[in-house]
DNA sequence: GACCCGGAAGACCG
DNA sequence: GCGGTCTTCCGGGT
């Protein structure tokens, strides 16, 4: 059955209340939320925000919780509640606990990170982003995305497997406005 | 075979 | 309509 795009569309508009805020320069500020006990080994099942949005990211194995609020980014230029970047979603990944199955640092100080379940995170992915595809989220895909961001710096080659490194300002390369600051 | 890389074209969204 | 940000496809390399 072809999902309702327009109902989705809605659900995600009705659903963005989310919990992370930025500040008044350009750079986006995320704020940490705990894990709660509930948070820790639900069923995904019992926790997706919607149905029709699980239902429509089937693939997804996980029983990490999923709460489309805890994604959700207030942009600082509009002040309207927004779907992450790819980066702004790997960082958001990246610092939540009950999250460190899929994806953790390898080193932190150069933000080196490294993908243990690249399905599952292009999944997560998938359910996160704000545009709409007849197609799943491929690890593939996924990975060009962030490839995407070798360009201009952002993201800087690593020559190990499942692993990607953030471009830092520790590192001695300026940040630029419109990426996430470190 | 699995993964990584990057060009090209185009879709989606604000 | 436009620019930014992916998404999709693909050929080549490791």
């Amino acid at each position: 059955m072809e999902p309702d795009l327009t109902r989705i569309n809605a659900l995600i508009r009705y659903l963005k209340n989310g919990i992370v805020n930025t500040d008044l320069n350009d750079s986006v500020e995320y704020e940490s939320r705990e894990p709660s006990d509930d948070d820790e080994f639900q069923l995904a099942s019992d926790s997706y925000t919607t149905d029709s949005l699980s239902q429509d990211s089937s693939i997804c194995e996980s029983n990490a919780p999923f709460d489309l609020n805890e994604w959700l980014i207030i942009d600082s230029r509009s002040s309207r509640r927004r779907s992450p970047l790819i980066l702004e979603f790997l960082r958001l990944l990246l610092e939540k606990p009950h999250y460190s199955s899929y994806a953790s640092y390898t080193n932190s100080s150069l933000g080196i990170f490294q993908i243990h379940k690249p399905n599952e995170v292009a999944a997560l992915w998938d359910r996160v982003r704000s545009r709409q595809s007849t197609q799943v989220m491929s690890y593939d895909t996924f990975a060009r995305a962030i490839r995407y961001y070798y360009k201009d710096g952002a993201m800087i080659k690593t020559n190990s497997r499942h692993t990607f490194q953030f471009r830092t300002v520790t590192s001695g390369i300026e940040d630029t406005n419109n990426l996430v600051s470190w």
